[in-house]
RNA sequence: GCGGAUGUGGCGGAAUGGCAGACGCAGCAGACUCAAAAUCUGCCGGUGGUAACAUCGUGUGGGUUCAAAUCCCACCAUCCGCACCA
């Protein structure tokens, strides 16, 4: 009996696709662009999960070339980042040495999946030729006016003793670390992305992306449409701005709130006030983000101070709250608590007068025992606007505000600008030197890479300076714009700088004059698939985005979104929990690619459940494919090698079994695409008994649509046939079903009463309704109920009959 | 609090409104074997029945339909995202 050994097949192969490449680009097929979210190397290694998302992605790349493309399919490394510094600190040995080897241990475990990963294309964020170009954006981000400096209070990790982007900041606490984060005032280095919230916004529309990443990206840009009002302060020139999504209700507002932080906060309390409303500042100063946002229940202070509703010139008094935040639109807003559920919190508590101005009827409904927050309704108790409709007035009062000269109309965003500077040493250093002359100036491109020098102490100092800060050699240089003596800035660039566009790099590696060349360009990209985690939903998803829509105003890439379509892959649990060295959960590839082989792994991490769902890992699954897969060999080594004739029988189900693959394929749904080769593979080994053998163009079949899953079988199994060339030649292509090829010739039908499974019958193919109605009735027998109110027929599937 | 996803045998899961539990794991029985492993065959949701069969059954409760895991309404649980954005 013929054994699959799948060590020396394996091994066979992939020697084979070293020797002849496969996947060759003819200059001739379409191209096909499939990514990764390429790894960052850690010291642990690959576990199941990781190897998930790639199996997914070669399986859909190895399709692709079977459907006739040059596919793009490139890995690399996001290479700088924290656990090498933290090693570094640790050991003191230099980052790049532990990067290095990490990059080896893992680009072996990689090997192992035997993706068609081109790696001539391989890239290294930490590699100065790579990063010499993610300095060179900044500087045209610099020139462009998109990098700026500024000095405000940004979220610091005490823990890893830098600052962090909004993004970054989960729960009030440090994504990388899961450190409550402060406030800090720092100078820091931003990225205007807001300047881009619009497009951000609006170009998600003709992706196709997981709905649920859509939804997070345009939540996170929150953009919304409202006016400016003025409120003059009583007895005062000043007067204070808030932002209202609902000018709407402007004749409802009762009172308005500042933040604590707002300029003009402490200076608005009248004398006698002057204590409570400093005492709370101060109060509001020392709470954490993480206090505020937990504590529902609201707190305020009356500042003795009244401001003139410009609406309808009545006095309301004004208050300080954290509730307001900051920094989102004017910091300060106008409250109708009748209309809004936290200011009716806040009347209530502090007994402020409560006036409705939208009723749904018409009609006041005082008094309200909550507030009424739908814009549908009549106006009331509000001047010239009592009568018109709420939804209406909501969208023309900021016209209505600006044209009476009362505010403006205005829209504002969640989005902040993006905190770009670390105080951490393993990172790009950003290309600026601060001239006392000319101020901040960019490293001229020639002196590009501004490469990072070794230091002694990788410790970040904690006081916001960067490591880098400490060697006077490298800080003190000279002005490239006047040639006095200047100083190098030292923070570095996050995490997010490099993975920002190393999907374009990819198609020109080794280009030393651009980034990535306007030809390659146009013909690689975009990416046509990208497969990752959701995790990034709103990090690298949004940067990468963003840096994509500034290289195309810049002219590097004519296209402004990077990634046609997303897939994120579910993760593999363990025990109920994400693998990790710490939970102790970790299984690795390694074992069960050696006890299994690479073919049967890749299957199996397909089989454990639909690929965009999580998925608990359980080891003895594996021996479900193992033996689908020594069943195949098997039977198609044992028969191979005949002269067998294809049957009609044997035609229908490989006619099924084409049409099958290809549809669970197309649907992504991968997992069935497992069982159906299963299922098909039983079928065909009872019919191969049956029959006394099988013939080699259906072995051929099963081994093309088997390659993308388990090529190395796949291709033993072609060669078995006396194919000589691969599969992935370029000559061969995915199969075509033939429909008509496909039928049955006859088919069960199954009998209901009234909805219940009585009994089944076996109809020809072709018969009618009548006919297969009158048969069902004569097989019910005495169970056929004596008054037929209904009969129903579903041709190939049900006869109900209803009594 | 708001939004989204999920909920089906001992387990992973399958099912364009049309036979619930495909496929696989685990388990049980048998064949082969001195024996074991491997392999092959059969059984494998609950209840009643020797059986044919009947009956209940897809988180809970309603509804629509000849027919519901699937559609609608309300609720429960778990996970994820957002969380005073005015």
């Amino acid at each position: 009996m013929a054994v699959y050994n799948y060590s020396a097949v394996e091994k066979k192969w992939r020697a084979k696709w070293e020797v002849s490449p496969i996947n060759i680009n003819d200059g001739k097929k379409p191209k096909y662009y499939c990514l990764d979210m390429f790894p960052y190397p850690s010291g642990t290694g690959l576990h199941v999960g990781h190897w998930r998302g790639y199996v997914i992605s070669d399986v859909w790349s190895r399709y692709q070339m079977l459907k006739g493309h040059y596919v793009i399919h490139p890995m690399g490394w996001d290479a700088f980042g924290l656990p090498a510094e933290n090693f570094a600190i640790k050991t003191g040995q230099h980052p790049e040495i532990s990067t290095k080897s990490n990059i080896e241990n893992i680009k072996r475990q990689i090997k192992e999946i035997s993706a068609v990963y081109d790696w001539d294309m391989e890239i290294n964020t930490t590699d100065p030729e790579y990063y010499r170009w993610t300095q060179w954006i900044f500087t045209r981000m610099f020139k462009e006016g998109l990098a700026y400096e500024k000095e405000m209070p940004i979220n610091w990790c005490p823990s890893c003793k830098t600052g962090l982007s909004n993004e970054e900041v989960v729960d009030g606490k440090c994504e990388r670390c899961g450190e409550e984060v402060t406030k800090k005032n720092l100078r820091q280095w931003m990225l205007k992305i807001t300047a881009y919230a619009d497009r951000l916004l609006d170009d998600l529309d003709d992706l196709e992306w997981p709905e649920k990443v859509k939804k997070m990206q345009s939540e996170w840009i929150g953009r919304s449409f409202g006016a400016e009002v003025d409120f003059k302060v009583k007895g005062s020139d000043e007067s204070i701005t808030v932002y209202t999504t609902r000018p709407d209700t402007l004749h409802g507002a009762t009172f308005i709130v500042l933040a604590p932080e707002h300029s003009l906060a402490a200076g608005l309390a009248t004398p006698d006030k002057k204590k409570d409303v400093e005492e709370y500042i101060y109060k509001a100063s020392t709470r954490s983000n993480v206090d505020r946002m937990q504590d529902k229940d609201k707190t305020g202070v009356f500042t003795g101070s009244y401001v003139i509703n410009p609406i309808n010139g009545k006095e309301i008094p004004v208050w300080l709250s954290d509730y307001v935040l900051a920094d989102y639109g004017t910091g300060a807003i106008m409250c109708v608590p009748a209309h809004d559920s936290r200011d009716f919190d806040f009347a209530t508590k502090f007994e402020i007068p409560i006036v409705q101005v939208i009723a749904k009827d018409g009609e006041a409904s005082e008094p309200l025992t909550e507030a009424y927050t739908e814009a549908e309704g009549i106006l009331i108790n509000s001047g010239d606007w009592n009568g018109l409709e709420s939804s209406e007035l909501k969208n023309d009062a900021p016209d209505i505000i600006e044209k009476m000269g009362i505010g403006k109309k205005r829209k504002n965003y969640k989005l902040r600008d993006w905190v770009f500077s670390r105080q951490r040493y393993w990172g790009e250093p950003i290309p600026i030197v601060h001239c006392p002359k000319c101020g901040a100036v960019a490293v001229p491109d020639d002196q590009l890479p501004l490469t990072l020098p070794d230091v002694e102490k990788y410790e970040p100092t904690g006081t916001g300076e960067s490591p880098l800060a400490a060697i006077d050699e490298w800080v003190n240089t000279t002005c490239p714009q006047c040639g006095e003596a200047a100083k190098r800035e030292t923070n570095t660039m996050p995490q997010w700088a490099g993975s920002s566009w190393y999907f374009l790099r990819y198609v020109d590696v080794h280009n030393e004059n651009e980034p990535v060349s306007r030809q390659k360009a146009d013909m690689y990209l975009p990416v046509d698939m990208y497969v990752g985690g959701v995790e990034h939903a709103v990090l690298h998803l949004l940067y990468a985005r963003f840096y994509t829509k500034f290289l195309k105003d810049i002219g590097v890439v004519d296209f402004s979104e990077p990634f046609k379509r997303l897939f994120n892959q579910g993760m593999i649990v363990k025990d109920g929990a994400k693998m990790s060295k710490s939970k102790g959960n970790v299984v690795s590839p390694d074992d069960l690619v050696r006890d299994y082989g690479c073919d049967s792994l890749r299957m199996y991490e397909l089989f454990v459940g639909p690929p965009d769902m999580d998925a608990e890992w359980d080891d003895s699954g594996i021996d479900g494919v193992f033996r689908f897969l020594n069943r195949l060999y098997r039977l198609c080594s044992e028969n191979a090698g005949k002269d067998f004739a294809l049957t009609d029988d044997m035609n229908r189900l490989k006619n099924q079994m084409i049409f099958e693959i290809t549809r669970r394929i197309e649907s992504f749904n991968l997992n069935t695409v497992i069982s159906g080769f299963m299922e098909f593979n039983n079928k065909i080994i009872d019919l191969a008994a049956k029959q006394g053998g099988i013939d080699k163009e259906t072995i051929k079949t099963i081994s093309v649509l088997l390659a993308p899953f388990a090529p190395h079988i796949a291709e033993e199994i072609f060669e078995m046939t006396g194919e000589t060339e691969s599969v992935f030649s370029g000559n061969i292509s995915w199969p075509d079903y033939d429909e008509a090829a496909m039928k049955e010739n006859s088919m069960e039908v199954v009998v209901q009463v009234n909805g219940k499974v009585r009994t089944r019958i076996t109809v020809s193919a072709d018969a009618d309704k009548d006919a297969v109605i009158d048969h069902a009735k004569e097989s019910l027998g005495d169970k056929l109920p004596e008054c037929i109110k209904k009969e129903i027929y579903i041709p190939g599937k049900i006869v109900n009959i209803v009594g």
